[in-house]
RNA sequence: GGAGGGGUCGCAUAGUGGUCUAGUGCGGUCGAUUGGAAAUCGGCUAUAACCGCAAGGUUAUCGAGGGUUCAAAUCCCUCCCCCUCUGCCA
């Protein structure tokens, strides 16, 4: 959530962002009544409960007996419009960063760079549904059968080729300061509602389980915000920078079609995601070194991608400002999403009341910031298709075959 | 899963209905003392919301949420977490 004190003084602006963002602005006039009502009730009840500690102290059970009765009918009103405030203040999306590109939706994302050139064959590439199956390495049959459509289970040197991958993350970004995480697959509805995942909207991308108020995370940036949920940490630790490794669940429902078959868009998926924690004027800075990693990581894997910096009309809720990198997937003929980084400044850390404390012993909300390392589901779509070679096997990328313990995926694979 | 014990102001502890505006110790901090220090002595020592230009004031918070009561850290109910024992199990 923003804050309601900037809210009340920067009216004008914070209906701009909201209405750049493709949001209803009414929703800012609507937290404003709501805010005026329960502050004059806060007023109006506060007053009447120090008359009752005066009561009480005096031992006045008579006049005790008359605030209980005023209070009784007071305080309900108040705990109402709380809540209804809580509910309309949510919906105000965090305020695009200055920097991000006005736009109102996909087709006005900017691409940034370009690394790499759409791979060209001497032969008729195939997708990776198609090498998936003749190297034996990846089998959605199996998996409809024994969990339904849009499961897969991955043998061989596929699955090999899944670990590598978290392995090569996990080394290369611990180098860099990020501390390798596993973390929980489910969560507390608290995380995996508030916090992070809540695509253009619904919710009903999440998997829950019953009688429990627990769900299956969409993504470890889930459980890697919640983990320092309510907590004030200490400012000499700044930056807290993680990388998590999780199993990722996703209803997906109605995201079926062509574009989007095979490994492309499925309902579990494992990914390693940076997080970084931050003061707020690292923020900025610190975002951009996340999209270098991940560029970095791409180069070192030799896929060809672009960088695409999301329009204000794209950037969902929590964002400020968002940075997607597309690899070419010759199957699509088309680049296609790989990673996504968010810098979602306080928004994410009102939320969940994750605060710093500085030296002169204020405390203020942290910068939160997220970003894909790799995906297991759409890189390994990017590595079949565009290292595959006349012969069917694959070519595995360099940084990977120290992980794998060969340089290519051949058909008799064990 | 079962049985028992516990969760109090940074830490440790006291507190079983009104004097709790939560005591004490430790730690921290400021000051006194000192040539300087130790020791000692004294002050201060949370978060949030609301009112106020401010000084300041008020309210809430004793794991969480409900309830009883004029009045709850304290009594009742539900839940969460931690510890010990125990069962089952990779």
């Amino acid at each position: 959530m923003l804050d309601i004190k900037f809210v009340r003084e920067n009216v004008e602006l914070v209906k701009k962002g909201v209405t750049a963002k493709g949001y209803d602005a009414g929703v800012v006039d609507e937290v404003l009544k709501l805010d005026l009502k329960k502050r004059g009730l806060i007023k109006e009840i506060e007053e009447i409960r120090a008359q009752r500690n005066i009561a009480a102290s005096q031992k006045d059970i008579e006049k005790g007996k008359e605030i209980k009765q005023k209070l009784q009918k007071l305080e309900p009103d108040l705990e109402n419009v709380e809540k209804e405030f809580l509910e309309v203040f949510g919906k105000i999306p965090n305020l695009p960063s200055d920097k991000a590109p006005v736009g109102k939706g996909e087709k006005e994302n900017v691409e940034v760079k370009k690394w790499g050139e759409p791979t060209k064959f001497d032969f008729e590439p195939l997708d990776h549904l198609e090498l998936g199956k003749r190297l034996g390495i990846l089998d959605f049959e199996t998996g409809a059968k024994v969990a339904g459509s849009q499961f897969y289970f991955l043998y061989g040197d596929g699955a090999r080729l899944e670990l590598a991958l978290s392995m090569y993350v996990f080394d290369k970004l611990s180098k860099e300061g990020f501390l390798p995480v596993i973390t929980p697959d489910l969560a507390k509805s608290r995380y995996y509602l508030g916090t992070g995942y809540m695509p253009k909207g619904d919710e009903a991308q999440t998997y829950t389980i019953e009688d429990e108020d627990l769900g299956l995370i969409a993504t470890a940036e889930v459980t890697l915000a919640g983990s320092h949920a309510d907590e004030v940490i200490p400012e000499d630790v700044l930056p807290l920078k993680y990388v998590g490794c999780s199993h990722c669940f996703r209803k997906e429902a109605g995201a079926y079609g062509k574009y989007s078959k095979g490994l492309y868009r499925v309902h579990q998926f494992s990914k390693t995601e940076m997080f970084i924690y931050c003061k707020p004027e690292d923020s900025d800075k610190l975002h951009e070194s996340i999209l270098k990693m991940e560029e970095s990581i791409y180069q070192e894997l030799g896929l060809p991608y672009r960088v695409l910096e999301m329009c204000t009309g794209d950037l969902g809720a929590m964002a400020a400002r968002k940075f997607d990198i597309e690899a070419w997937m010759p199957g699509r003929n088309d680049y296609g999403e790989i990673t996504s980084t968010s810098n979602c400044t306080d928004y994410q850390a009102r939320n969940l009341n994750i605060k710093y404390k500085k030296k002169n012993g204020e405390t203020e909300y942290v910068h939160m910031l997220n970003g894909t390392a790799v995906v297991m589901s759409r890189v390994p779509v990017a590595i079949l298709e565009n290292f595959q070679t006349k012969d069917g096997s694959v070519v595995i990328p360099k940084v990977l075959q120290k992980w794998m313990g060969k340089e290519k995926i051949e058909s008799k694979n064990g």
